[in-house]
This record gives structure tokens, sequence and C-alpha cells, in this order.
DNA sequence: TATTGTTATACTCTATAACTATA
DNA sequence: TATAGTTATAGAGTATAACAATA
């Protein structure tokens, strides 16, 4: 193989390049695949985090989810529409809120889960072996979010 | 391990969930890198696209990009003030525009192929074995998106 | 004063609907 | 009439700045 005379490209900095095409484009088929979805993608991922995490606070949760505080506020307010958080004033310090999951978002979280119908999970034609790769490259791609905090 | 009453997930749909999660919050991580980059992430998909298949017509391209004639409207108007494409009306149909990529953008896609300062780059601190998993993935997730096209 | 969260406001990305120019 | 693309407008998601309540 032939390399121009121009810098040799970095193995890394390809895969990268690779990576943020494919990310940036799933992302918008799942954002626009997500109206007739429950919930958005960003209410999705928060939802989750509370799950995982909570009881917890705003503040702490916009820190996880790497969002500014408003934007969380405006996040839980719709989740907490929909049912499936709840908040509660915390009663020895009254400017903080904290929010954990209601068994209805639960319940959600459950069903998304074994969803088949989801836009991905229709698209994952796939071979065992490709899942296996793809199981492995999720937990990548989860570290490489968590090495990032 | 025991399993609940409840429906059984599904293993695809389980790893969907999850590939969703992630995907979600990379995304946003790389909205919010791009800033210190010189394009978007939706223009740096569309100018990639414009690299691959250009000449193309506005219209192919909204329909390879999976957005609607005015959002490619609007990127590639982008692109064209940035200097990285350029569009010349077809001769014949008067109403048909063709998008190039210049030598400017060329070089900008060179150029972040072999940048280790991306946000991804500089976070892929993996192994090789890590390294081939992703490659495969990106490949597998490339051709998810083909799919449903 | 400092901290937690909210409200006000603005920007980006995307969509749908209505329009223009050309065929 | 039909097609290619643009303009007008709106909604989601996010940000920063200013504010309110509490400590």
């Amino acid at each position: 193989m032939v390399r121009s005379a121009t810098t040799p490209p970095d193995v890394d900095a390809e895969l990268a390049a690779r990576l943020r095409l494919v990310i940036t484009r799933l992302a918008r088929r799942l954002r626009q695949q997500a109206n007739e979805a429950d919930v958005t993608p960003s209410q999705y991922s928060a939802l989750s985090a509370v799950e995982r995490l909570g009881p917890i606070t705003l503040g702490d949760l916009s820190a996880v989810e790497r969002v500014q505080p408003p934007s969380m506020t405006r996040i839980v307010a719709a989740l907490e529409d929909l049912g499936l958080v709840e908040r509660e004033v915390d009663a020895r310090d009254r400017r903080v809120a904290r929010v954990k999951i209601t068994p209805i978002g639960q319940r959600l979280l459950n069903r998304t889960r074994s969803r088949k119908d989801l836009y991905l999970a229709s698209r994952l034609n796939i071979s065992p072996a490709e899942r296996a790769t793809l199981t492995e490259a999720a937990a990548i791609l989860e570290r490489v979010l968590e090495s990032g905090e």
C-alpha cells in the first residue's frame, strides 16, 4: 500500500474520526425514531442514571450526565410530568432536591430493554459473533465516557 | 442466576438499549467538544458524504444523510461559507445544484483524520485488541446505518 | 456570602409548510 | 403540473446569565 507524501494518518485518530461519523449519524437516527417511543434519548439517558444512582440530587445528576444544571432541570421536569421519576426535598437542607425512579419509570426501562421494535434492535440483524463484538464495543465506549468524567 | 417472572429480556433488545445510551451520551459529548473544532458534527458528516459521493445534488445528499432537504440546504450553505465545498448549477437543468468538496475541505478531512487532539482520539487510550474491536464495531454499525437507507 | 436549583433568553439542529424557479 | 431547492417558522436540546431560596 502506498502512502502519500503528507503526514501519515494516526491509527487512533482515524478510528476516532470514523467512530465520530457513525455515532453522529446513529444519534440522529435515534432522535428521529424517538418520536414513536415513549421518551426522548436525553430523557432516557437521564432516567437510566436515576435508576442506577438515585435517589440523587439534581446537581449530581447533571454532573454525571454532563449537562448544565438548567438543562437537567428541564429533563427532570419532563420525566416528572410523565410520572417516571419523583422528587423530594431534603428535610435538612431544603435547597436540595433528590430524584428517584418510580415504579412506572422502572417498568418503562424494563420494557424498553426487552422491546424488539426499537430502531436499533430491529436493525440489529447480526450474527452471534457480531453481537459479541458490539457488546464488547459498548463496554469500551462506556469506559471512554466514564474516563472523561 | 434467577430471572423474575416477567418477560425474559431479549438479548438484542438489551444490547440495543445499551448502545442507544452510549451513542446518545457520546454524541452529546462530541457536540460539546465540537466548539473548539472547525465544523459541527452534522457538517462534518455531510462533508464526508460529499467527499465520498460528490459531485452530488442536494436532494441526493439529503437522502444519503437522512435529513430533509431544508436541513441540507442549511448545512451546505454553512460548508460553502467556510469554503469547504462549492456548488455548481447544472447547465441542462438549472433547478439542480451539485456540490463538491474543495481542496480546503479535503485538507480539513485529511487533517481531522490524523489529529490526535480530537475528543475521541484523546480518550482512546486502548489496547490493540480493543482498537480492533472498535474497528469491527464501527464496520458493523456502518452496515446497520446503510441497511436502514 | 456561598450553594442549589430555577427562570429568562439565545443558539444549533432539525422538521413541516409554503414558496420560487425551472422543467 | 411536477420537481429541485429555498425561505419561513416551529420545536427539541442545550448553553450562559441572572435570579430566588436556603444555608
